[in-house]
Order: structure tokens, then C-alpha cells, then sequence
DNA sequence: AACGTAAATGTTATATTATAACATAACCAT
DNA sequence: ATGGTTATGTTATAATATAACATTTACGTT
């Protein structure tokens, strides 16, 4: 389902990536938010609120939902973070510096969630928006089907 | 915020449109779904599950969730009715036999859902599915942001 | 009409997802 | 150290959605 050559270093970079950017715009990378995020690399793909929380409170008892949505809110409103709404999941963002308008390709057999950029998307969702006064704030693009690996193209 | 002439009219045209697809389809427009998407198109615009529960209450005692959403369900399917994901709420299509893949331009000030159809936006979607040798089951374009009436644009 | 079947709805209970409200603790600038 | 701000802990509950099984309804066949 996913292709990094060593994952903990895919987990690593991304913990790593965060707190940096966190650095640089003066925000608290805390532990409860890397413990978070960190989950979420981990699972390599989308993974649910409650999902989180059951894993952590295996490492640390007395962890709640509101905290773990308070750390995906952090998350996600930073970036680091996207959460899909046909799946009430969130996923770690591949390039949380890079990322403008992506969209997510979900595949309904295995679950993966390939983010991707694609111009033509970003310029057609411009242009409509640009024709209807419209002012965009957050677009949210979720295609589902079969990926090539489970489709058994080659 | 929605600028039929006469509403009355566009809810009963719905209804009426609804009524020959199911018929041509040999589907069933039964009571529970006929008044479940009266209320969806009453409201015209995103509407929630159970305040079309609570309405539905008010005229039918013993009206349950599932009942609500087994309908919601049957509207969808038959694409009467658009899940907006991330709102978790629901609309009447506009436009039930054109419908292709569509997007919402979703005012987060008025709570308007415009539902627009753009062959440019079709087009890179398709193609960029296509380049990923992924086949595409569902399509969710989701745009939130201000729209024109509420940005005061002439 | 009576029967059999499948589809739809009723009903009860519960699962899943998310937030409100307030208390405490940690952090940071002065 | 003090005070303000941000983050987390804690309790409770709101909001969204489905599982499981019982009953009713629609409808074609006998
Ligand atoms: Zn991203
Ligand atoms: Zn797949
Ligand atoms: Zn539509
Ligand atoms: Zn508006």
C-alpha cells in the first residue's frame, strides 16, 4: 500500500519537517501534537480520530477525544495535516510547504490515499470560481476508486 | 439567498422530475422518500439529517433515524440527492438526469450550495485519474469560501 | 382471492464522530 | 515572581450514523 523505502525514516523526516516549520513560524510543536502526528505517519494512510485515541492510550492513559481533535485541528489548520471528509480520517501532508490545491486519490479496496498536485485541477477551479465572484477559502477534492495496484495494472 | 420565483413551484417540480425518474427506472418513490426529499428541497440548500428528523417528526410521530437515512440513502443512490461531505448535510440535485461531476461552490457566510458543472474541471479529473491508472467510482469537489452576494460584488 | 417473496419501514439499541464548558498546568514576557 | 496567554486535563454531552431484528407493504404468481 505504500511505497517509502524504510518507513521509520518516512516518520522521522515527516516529525521532522513538522517541527521545523513549527519553528519557523514561532508555533509549540508540544508532545501531544507530535504524538499525533506521529500516529498518523505511522499509519501511513488515513487514520480516524478514535483510532488515534485508542493508540495512544495504550502509551498514556488519560488521553480524551477533546485532545486528540484539538491536536488534529492544530494539525490541519497548519498544514501538516488534511483531513478527508468521505472518510472522517485525516492524513499526514507530503509536502506541507509545497501544497496548494491537491486533491486525494482514494482507493475504496486497500485505503490508500495518494495526494496529488495537478495544475490544470487548480486552474480549472480558479477560472469557475474567478466566473462566480466567488472567494475561495479551502477546496476540498476527494476522488474514490480503484487504484492501478489494485486494479493489478501494470 | 435562492432566487427561484416561486419556491412552491420549484419543490413541487422537483418532486414531479423525482417521480418520473423513479418511474422510468422502475424504482419505488414511496411516502417516506417523496416527503424526505419535499424537505430537502424546502429548505434549498444543505440540509441535516435530523433536522429533516425533526421536521418529519412534527407532521409523522415514530419517524426514527434510520428511516431518515435509509431515504437519504435511496435519494443519493438514485442521485436525487448530494451528500455534501463536509458539512454532513444534504441537497437536491438541480439537474438529476445531466448530472455529471459536479462541484458545490459552498458559501460559509449565507450557507449557500451552488451546485456548478464545469467540463474543464471534468476534463483534468479525468485525465489525471487516468494518468494514475486509477478508476474513478465517485467524484467529491468541494469549494468552500464567500460567494458573491455575501461579498457584496455587484 | 390467497400465497409467497422481496422490498420497505418500524423499532430498539448502540456505535461513531465531535464539541461544550470549565479546571488546571505549562509557557513566556516583563 | 507576576500575570497573561496558550495548551492540556476532565467531565459530560451533542451530533451523526448504523446494526440487528420485527413487521408491514407491494406485487407478481398461483
Ligand atoms: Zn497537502
Ligand atoms: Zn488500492
Ligand atoms: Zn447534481
Ligand atoms: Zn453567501
Amino acid at each position: 500500500m505504500h511505497n517509502c523505502t524504510t518507513h521509520s525514516d518516512c516518520i522521522a523526516e515527516a516529525l521532522q519537517r513538522a517541527e521545523d516549520i513549527c519553528d519557523a513560524r514561532g508555533l509549540r510543536f508540544t508532545d501531544v501534537r507530535r504524538k499525533v502526528l506521529e500516529l498518523v505517519w505511522q499509519s501511513h494512510g488515513p487514520i480516524k480520530a478514535y483510532d488515534i485515541l485508542d493508540q495512544l492510550d495504550q502509551r498514556i492513559a488519560s488521553i480524551k477525544p477533546p485532545t486528540v481533535y484539538r491536536a488534529l485541528d492544530f494539525l490541519t489548520e497548519n498544514g501538516l495535516v488534511h483531513k478527508i471528509n468521505s472518510l472522517n480520517a485525516f492524513v499526514g501532508c507530503g509536502h506541507p510547504l509545497k501544497h496548494r490545491e491537491c486533491y486525494f486519490l482514494i482507493c475504496s479496496d486497500c485505503g490508500e490515499a495518494k495526494e496529488c498536485c495537478n495544475l490544470d485541477i487548480v486552474d480549472a477551479v480558479a477560472k469557475t470560481s474567478w466566473r462566480n465572484q466567488f472567494e475561495i477559502k479551502n477546496v476540498t477534492l476527494e476522488i474514490t476508486g480503484e487504484c492501478s495496484d489494485c486494479r493489478g495494472v501494470h
